[in-house]
DNA sequence: TTTATAAATGCAAACTAGTTGCATTTTTTT
DNA sequence: AAAAAAATGCAACTAGTTTGCATTTATAAA
């Protein structure tokens, strides 16, 4: 299992109620967390400014990353990795985004192609996103 | 070539000096082009909700397509197949994005694999988005 | 060509996700 | 227990995008 107190020591994140229950939140979901489903989950009872600002400090330590959403609004899940790749989406696995929940979730068996280079440009990233209906939605 | 009046009304959509025009500037141009770049042409002599009216004209009757954009805003690029999908990203090649310029590239050599579905998710579009260096930031 | 109908435009105001400054509180370090 | 550092709440702000409405322009009908 996992212990977000330990985790948050570990990664030198000051370990507040909140950021505590947040990491948890995120341990527990199967899916990915957009703020509004954070601020609902927390009753509104957490500032908002909060929100963002703890997302940003638990990705640019590599405890979650970021996945495309269909508003293009932050959306995060949880990095299965220990140590996920900073500051960008995930470029392990391609991700799918359901047309009627607009929920994303990670394919994990959906590897993403090594590509270096096509046509003169220099390929640093990657990624792959699938649109659709999922499993519960079709 | 092309014959920007003549394509408008095919499509069924007033030929405004500015639709034309703004028409002609998407033929003309090597480059997807945001909201920006479009009121930069045209010297901010025409309205921002007029052109957001025309882009989301000219998007769903297929003309033009939204590419992704490294600051999640509107861009587009001309068409390249007669009909496009409607109100998605083209979704027969991949797109790539340069960390310098932030201009985003349609990449008609690379072709997405077609995959249909995976693990459960019945998979409708598949997006490929590459980025890193393009050929005059490198 | 004139008339009427529909579509496009400009403007200002509204909307919304996300950000920032600052005073206060909580956590960590010593 | 005291000092230093980090997190929080709040309100104000930013910027891209949208909307309502009056006016203008384009299209279709007579």
């Amino acid at each position: 299992m996992f212990d977000s107190k330990l985790i948050l020591s570990e990664k030198k994140i000051s370990k507040t109620k909140f950021r505590t229950d947040l990491l948890t939140l995120f341990y527990n979901s199967k899916k990915s967390l957009s703020v509004e489903d954070i601020l609902i989950f927390f009753n509104y009872s957490v500032n908002k400014a909060t929100v963002y600002r703890s997302l940003e400090s638990f990705e640019s330590k590599g405890l979650i990353h970021k996945v495309p959403d269909n508003y293009n609004h932050k959306r995060f899940s949880i990095c299965k990795e220990i140590n996920c790749a900073v500051n960008s989406y995930d470029n392990n696995h391609g991700h799918f985004i359901c047309y009627i929940c607009n929920q994303t979730f990670c394919l994990d068996d959906m590897p993403i192609p090594s590509i270096n280079s096509i046509k003169g440009y220099d390929i640093h990233e990657l990624n792959l996103t699938a649109k659709g209906y999922c499993e519960s939605c079709k």
